[in-house]
DNA sequence: GAGTGGTCTAGACCACTTC
DNA sequence: AAGTGGTCTAGACCACTCA
């Protein structure tokens, strides 16, 4: 038993997930009906239709009643979303660059106010942990971010988790399950602070994003304050309709 | 009948929504199970779970084997999503404005350039309808767009349709359905252009969208590059995590 | 009329959590 | 042991599309 117990229904998704993003079914093509692919891996159709709906749900393909289930994407072009979460992602606009290098600038404990209260789920005056880290590639200056944690949730936590992946830690380390997020997105012009840090002019622009990041158990565990460079950034989102009628 | 032809599992999905929403069930409260449910509502248990399913998908609940289901957000603080599209809404950032004047500055049929080609499905030297315009509120500049538009699928369209809504002429005139966007979203300085338009300084920050709109056939109908004025916009965006295990 | 997806049933067995 | 959600079955009737 090498093999894990996957359900069929993840089996068939994978399945048909391959051939639409490996381009043998392209935009507009049609895909199995329920009844074929029922009979092909010997299930029930609703089992069938589980597989169909979280492609659905993710984008791949969209289905009309009378006619049959199309591919929505030309290959996938767009989008391996690279990051964690579905439908938003940050994306360099120079893919040589990456970032290898996190410098934490400031790590202290401070007390919370009334919007880190809210974002955080937290009381004024209840203990933050506070960190201010810049992410470089190389000598190339990449984001500037200040974090907010609840102090409660991370008593122990030390500087060097900054310096390597956070949400790493809080996943491998702390086995917690990261869930959702909620992002804003703003043009900002760079204070001197951060212009200096970017090596750039005071004024010039940044994408600016502040974020809260939740566990699955609905635990605010994040807030963010982040400046991307605007010269390797931009955000990249791809948005499906709700059925309305 | 009144009454059309309501799902079941609508009825369920939407009584939920309503405790979620109005605030009678707060983040963290338990849902009735789904045996409960099935009971409540006379119905089998696959029933229920569509309700819940889709609850589930749109982000108001979160599950737990053995547990039970949770109510995810807190009275749902943050968005009605008041856009076309789930999980990313454009927002004012002072709810007193809105969009109320578009001016049409230029309106003209151009030739298919490569990079147009590839976002709007075309051939180079097609025909493009070609439209610049700029959105106020009252005085206040707030967007500067220019859309590009295949002409084939557009041979009739006239300018007066983009002093009004493009989208709700292409839903409720043509009633095509829309289904799908991505959108690149960046921080970039105001061209001397744009500035004078937006009556700001050349270099000041701008959020700026490169958008393809698609159809549910999954035929891309317009591309656009927009200017958001970076003193009235933000842009906001739920992201739920995929299941991964 | 044949085929498609949309809704729905009344069961079943399992894995996980809580007591 | 009792309750929860996760997976799955083998049917059913319907509305819609296309030939």
């Amino acid at each position: 038993m090498s093999e894990k117990n996957i359900p069929i229904y993840q089996v068939i998704e994978n399945d048909i997930k391959k051939v639409i993003l490996d381009g043998t079914l392209k935009q507009g093509d049609l895909i199995p009906s329920e009844t074929e692919l029922s009979a092909k891996y010997n299930v029930s159709r609703m089992t069938v239709r589980q597989a169909i709906n979280n492609l659905l749900v993710d984008g791949f393909i969209y289905r009309h009643k009378g006619r049959g289930t199309f591919v929505a994407f030309n290959k996938m072009e767009m989008e391996k979303t690279s990051g964690r979460f579905s439908g938003f992602s940050s994306v360099m606009k120079d893919l040589n660059i990456e970032v290898n290098n996190n410098t934490v600038l400031e790590f202290k404990t401070i007390l919370c106010d009334e919007l880190l209260a809210k974002r955080l789920q937290l009381e004024v005056n209840d203990e933050i942990v506070f960190i201010e880290r810049l992410k470089e590639d190389g000598d190339i200056p990449l984001v500037y971010e200040r974090l907010y944690l609840p102090k409660k949730m991370f008593p122990d936590i030390t500087k060097d988790v900054f310096e390597k992946s956070f949400y790493d830690y809080v996943e491998n380390e702390l086995n917690w399950k990261i869930k959702r997020c909620t992002s804003a997105i703003e043009a900002r012009a760079l204070t001197k602070s951060v212009a200096n840090l970017f090596k750039q002019k005071e004024g010039e622009p940044a994408l600016y994003v502040s974020n809260v990041t939740y566990l699955d158990n609905g635990r605010a565990f994040e807030y963010s304050r982040t400046y991307y460079n605007a010269q390797y950034f931009r955000f990249r989102s791809t948005n499906t309709r709700k059925e309305v009628d």
